[in-house]
RNA sequence: GCCGAAGUGGUGGAACUGGUAGACACGCCGGACUCAAAAUCCGGUGGAGGUUAUACUUCGUGAGGGUUCGAGUCCCUCCUUCGGUACCA
């Protein structure tokens, strides 16, 4: 037989795959047993493919395969996250128009996606930049305007005052300077639309509970919500030079340490700061607030230096009428809670620099029990302890003084009960070229108004100046303009800003499952039917903003009564990042990019899928090695080779056993995604099957079945030889027999006081005395047991620790 | 800063709910084949000690401590690296 080549046959069953229809997806009703498994779209960058596409891709194709031939109802498609900033600058630095080159690298993504053989039914295709695609999503924002949940406010953004354009967080360097021009960047408020995400915060923490996201991804998604449950406690402001009353809010969860407050502190942005900077401090004030405008909230938490500056009034602690001096400092922002915090240097370590910057007392109000316990000298208590310095709860327990504390305060009108959420509006506005447009229209008095629906979708004109000029490129595109004065009126005018794209991508999983619907964004039976995904494959880095926000979207779907159920991703796993061989980040810049196209020229298309999935657990960044791809090669030479060794009449029990040993594995193993280790035990077992002289024809057709998901396109072709009908991709999973998967004897390590002295093989399933017995023949398991054993601890089939 | 994750041979990694650490693969070493090389095949391979050899001893899962008959796995403290941090997607 000829030499294993995957050229010799990997085009010819590529074709016939797509000819037959083989990955078309079945119609199903509600309730079928089905299986959708979502990769999250890819950007199509011109660089094409990349390693980690194909990663999270055959990670989704694996499952989708496997359940196919388990007799579901498979869903697997794709699409494409084509509006962003990449192509925008391209286009900006090169003139190529971004329409173009996307265009173009999609062509070459579906290309490329279709030789390493996922099965996607390109029927489901979908495209943000697509006019049938993006004129849902403009829909979306009009149910969003219209049920009041898309507003405008003013919001910062990056500004470079020399190229007269926003920048994006990524444009800015480290040092604060724009990466084209290095200019210092400026903040600047713009008037920007917003979702009101917040309205669905705590259904976005509670709901949490009904997915299959490992917890790690849950923590991060509640942390960002960040819903706390406290009290805003009331202070009493004394300015020296007025008399008006006026009260500061502050919020907290800690009321155990109320007694404990030495300053209070208010952000740079407070809304009547007028009211507490006196006369004297205000130039003071006033010079801080410049210094710190053009800082974003990431610095100004970071800052490893706490900065701020005494505003001449005191606040009164409404626990203990004691007053305390009021700051204004940039470690406190105007966004979350009350925009004012109280300063607990002995218990908070950011309360604490800042106390010892400023020269400012600090006061404990709990501590532990411990005999001889000092407080730390240079840095905040952050334990647990007992009640001091409080009064009447002195001596309480800080959680039992926290609710009685709170109880009282809030009895006695000096606290508000409160929720908090650290969870802002999600901001959707950008000044940019190429998104989805806003489709707002504003009449001659300024008011914004949605675009009727029958006008959707609003058309993202073609031939505009996207150069950066200080304006939102489609301000400059007359044709644009002059629409909306010709549809409605003289003095109207459409908004120019666009969309981010994460309000793209927050949908697409819906509309794959009806992409060609013209009628209305989705028929909801076909949608209900197979949402929620049943396996979703998303980067770690999308963890919290593309997650939380499709999660809001499908909330608000179900609000509107589109669809029946309220959380769009059932399971949920995340893919690590695939490193360069030099273990650094794939990059140009390091010439340590691997190209897919030219790993499957090499070694085939079903080499790079096995090698990729073989490389280590899925979520995890692991780095590219060429020699170890080649390894997979050669298991899948061997596979071939062993081929020529089938016989229809021999009977192994040994195969027997190992095959069904392999079924039993990989099944479960595939489930749990743990790809690394079903290729090392189809590796094992096909070790052992070049050991063995004839292999029967039915053990082999079953091994061939089990790494047909992994390697399509040689099992394909064995299967074929063996006179098998077409397509080895619809056939039917292997079963196995859970007797036949027993070894007979077992081998036990023996301990003496837990230590390892060797080993004893005994029939499986045999007692603790059997197993001693056989333990004391081996002279050097013997002759650590010189008397009575103490005790003897026994797991069955596994160890046998002797105590002596 | 805050939230999350990961640290196991020369390398990628395996180890089920605490039960023989290093499966599988790469690399390396030795051998076969070859004029030679590549490819392929066979054997070996955590470190240290020890033996003619086989045994065997001992150390070992980022560091330090703890729980347990037994810890890579559980608990505490620390270190390093990575992801996110709201306009990259």
């Amino acid at each position: 037989m000829k030499k294993f080549n995957p050229k010799d046959f990997e085009d010819k069953w590529r074709k016939k795959w797509a000819d037959d229809e083989v990955y078309k997806t079945p119609k199903i009703k509600k309730g079928d047993d089905k299986f959708y498994s979502l990769y999250s779209y890819p950007y199509p960058s011109g660089a094409g493919l990349h390693v980690g596409h194909v990663e999270g891709m055959v990670a989704n194709d694996i499952p989708a395969r496997y359940n196919r031939m388990k007799g579901k109802k498979v869903m697997m498609p794709m699409g494409w996250d084509s509006f962003g900033l990449p192509a925008e600058n391209y286009a900006i630095k090169t003139g190529v128009h971004p329409k173009e080159n996307t265009d173009e690298a999609i062509k070459a993504f579906v290309e490329q996606i279709n030789n390493i053989g996922i099965s996607v039914d390109w029927d489901t295709e979908v495209g943000a930049h697509y006019e049938n695609y993006y004129k849902w999503t403009q829909w979306i924002f009009i149910q969003l305007f219209n049920a009041g949940l898309a507003y405008k406010k003013k919001a910062p953004v990056n500004w470079c005052p020399k190229d007269q354009t926003v920048l994006a967080n990524e444009q800015v360097e480290s040092d604060g300077t724009c990466e084209r021009c290095g200019t210092k960047v400026e903040q600047k408020d713009l008037s920007q639309w917003f979702f009101k995400i917040t309205d669905f915060a705590d259904r976005l923490v509670d709901d949490l509970d009904k997915v299959d996201w490992p917890d790690s991804t849950k923590a991060q998604q509640r942390d960002w919500i960040g819903r706390s449950i406290g009290a805003e406690i009331l202070w009493k402001l004394n300015n020296p030079e007025s008399k008006e009353d006026f009260t500061i809010n502050t919020f907290t969860t800690r009321f155990d340490t109320i007694p404990g407050p030495t300053f209070l502190v208010v952000a740079p942005e407070y809304k009547c700061l007028d009211k507490i900077v006196t006369a004297e401090n205000k130039d003071a004030v006033s010079k801080y607030i410049d210094s710190i405008k053009n800082k974003t909230d990431l610095d100004r938490q970071s800052a490893k230096e706490k900065t701020g500056v005494f505003t001449g009034s005191y606040a009164v602690n409404p626990f203990n009428n004691e007053e305390v001096p009021i700051y204004v400092a940039d470690y406190v922002l105007a966004n979350y809670g009350t925009g004012a915090v109280m300063g607990m240097p002995g218990h908070d370590q950011r309360d604490f620099d800042f106390a010892k910057k400023f020269d400012l007392p600090v006061k404990y109000t709990l501590q532990p029990k411990d005999e001889g316990f000092e407080f730390p000298k240079d840095k905040a208590f952050e334990g647990e302890g007992y009640q001091i310095n409080s009064d009447e709860f002195d001596g309480l327990w800080w959680e039992e003084a926290k609710e009685k504390i709170m109880e009282k305060l809030i009895a006695d009108k000096k606290a508000i009960k409160k929720v908090n959420y650290k969870l802002r509006d999600w901001l959707l506005s950008r000044q940019r070229y190429w998104g989805c447009p806003i489709p707002v229209i504003y009449d001659p008095e300024g008011n914004a108004h949605a675009v009727p629906e029958e006008d959707l979708p609003v058309l993202l004109p073609y031939n505009v100046d996207f150069s950066p000029t200080g304006e939102s490129p489609l301000a400059k595109s007359e044709e644009f303009q002059k629409s909306a004065e010709e549809k409605y009126g003289k003095g109207w005018s459409r908004e120019v800003d666009t969309m981010d794209t994460f309000v793209d991508s927050s949908w697409y999983f819906f509309r794959h499952v009806d992409a060609k619907n013209d009628e209305k964004i989705f028929d909801s039976e076909k949608v209900n039917a197979w949402l929620p995904t049943d396996l979703y494959m998303i980067g770690a880095e999308h963890i919290v903003l593309h997650l939380m926000y499709s999660r809001f979207f499908t909330k608000f779907f179900f609000d509107q009564g589109l669809i029946d159920f309220d959380e769009p991703f059932y399971k949920m796993r995340h893919m690590g990042l695939i490193l360069g061989p030099d273990g650094r980040k794939m990059s140009k810049r390091w010439g340590n990019v691997i190209n897919p196209n030219d790993e499957i020229e090499k070694y085939g298309a079903d080499t790079l899928r096995m090698y990729e999935m073989f490389m280590g657990p899925l979520e995890d960044a692991k780095p590219w090695n060429d020699k170890a791809e080649k390894g997979v090669l050669r298991f899948l030479s061997k596979v071939w080779d062993n081929f020529e060794k089938v016989k229809e009449s021999v009977r192994s029990e040994d195969q027997e056993r190992e095959i069904n040993k392999l079924i039993k594995y990989v099944g479960p193993a595939i489930d749990s995604l743990s790809f690394n280790t079903a290729v090392a035990k189809m590796m094992e077992f096909n070790n052992f099957l070049s050991k063995e002289k004839e292999i029967n024809k039915s053990v082999f057709e079953r091994f061939m079945l089990v790494l047909a998901p992994f390697a399509l396109y040689i099992t394909e072709e064995l299967w074929a030889q063996m006179g098998n009908e077409f397509s080895i991709h619809n056939a039917k999973w292997p079963e196995f027999d859970e007797a036949l998967t027993k070894e007979s004897s077992v081998t036990i390590a023996i301990q003496i006081n837990g230590k390892v002295r060797g080993t004893v093989d005994v029939d499986a399933g045999s007692n603790e005395d059997a197993v001693y017995n056989a333990a004391m023949g081996v002279e050097n398991i013997a002759k650590y047991i010189e008397t009575e054993p103490k005790k003897k601890i026994y797991i069955q089939d596994r160890i046998l620790n002797v105590i002596v």
